[in-house]
DNA sequence: CTCTCATGAGATTTTATCGTCTCATTCAGG
DNA sequence: CCTGAATGAGACGATAAAATCTCATGAGAG
């Protein structure tokens, strides 16, 4: 049926891309087991193929982390939650790390700026909770915790963690670093 | 002169990926002010100059890591150290965070895995010491670390943050996280 | 000044991939 | 069995970029 083959087009271009950015249109359909042919009927050219992909991902990302923040009592708790619920998303929209040309896109540009400074206000908000060192910039805040994310969802990837494993330890290290001392344990002068 | 030209294709060439990912030799000419057969001149093709680029770019993020692993007098100074050396190197390699082909290059992946294992026997050490806490798999620390680099890089190339802001912040959030509750402050069973 | 060599400019060929099209095949429903 | 819709295979042209080649120029060495 047509829908079932735009769906296995969209979830092999998500695999394709993500062993080999720049993948072309007959890997995909290969990655896919079809035509490269039944690839154009299905979408109006390669560009339209990445932006649909693209939208599902962000579409996926933005509902478990509304989901995520609609559950929360606090702050604080929301950026837990919504940290938890993005690693556990990230399956589908870690391709975006390889797809190349999408950054090309206004659309998905703006996507990806929207759902950081969603991150951000999340951040502001813990902070204002006391959750966050005042000492840190919220900007490095913001940066550290999508850093620890993408690494989450690559380990996951490549099966080095399980994904409810990941998600414990980004949150883990959000909260405490990978330090065994305490705060300040580190002396810093030498 | 031959080698001036060919470095200021080199740096140009770093600068040109950088900013638009697939940059053609066109593009790449233009940013070093040569005509476009003049790279040919220099290299065998595009592919040999990124190789060349890469290479560098190991290069020199291995010298800088085995400066800052001569200067440590314990394994945890010597992951300090060479964590902040990398961020200083940031600028010198991070055009790979865009380089696509580069990938299917099996000396420049050979090189990256080689380098992500002697940090993984750095964690070991300094573990062995002490340093790093004894529930977190060695495999995501050395992620995480990777992780919060790469992000430093990020901000630093975006002007989010200076490079020495950038090393201390890395290394802060490793030690300690980003949280101003202590050790176990926060409840998980909420 | 002259010679030479690296270069710039640009024409040209080659290659890879996109996107279109045609036609035979298959398979499900009537 | 018959029909139609979706598909696979592959030919075809268009395009963009790579890679090669030629030729004139300009700057430096002798």
């Amino acid at each position: 049926m047509a829908l079932a083959t735009r769906e296995r087009i969209l979830k092999a271009a998500g695999r394709a891309l993500l062993r080999n950015r720049n993948a072309t249109v007959e890997q995909i359909a290969t990655e896919a087991r079809v035509g490269r042919a039944t690839v154009f009927r299905h979408f109006e050219s390669r560009a339209g193929l990445l932006r649909a992909l693209a939208s599902r991902a962000i579409a996926e990302t933005d509902r478990v982390t509304r989901q995520a923040a609609a559950d929360a009592r606090t702050a604080t708790d929301a950026l837990r939650l919504v940290t938890r619920a993005v690693v556990g998303a990230g399956e589908s929209f870690r391709f975006l790390d390889s797809a190349v040309e999408l950054y090309d896109e206004p659309e998905i540009v703006e996507a990806y700026q929207r759902q950081i400074s969603e991150l951000a206000q999340l951040v502001g908000a813990a902070r204002a909770e006391g959750f966050i060192r005042p000492d840190l910039p919220t900007a490095w805040v913001v940066t550290s915790i999508d850093g620890l994310i993408w690494a989450a969802c690559r380990a996951v990837g490549d099966g080095e963690l399980g994904v409810v494993q990941a998600q414990d330890l980004v949150w883990e290290t959000v909260a405490n670093g990978l330090s065994a001392e305490g705060k300040g344990g580190y002396d810093h002068s030498e």
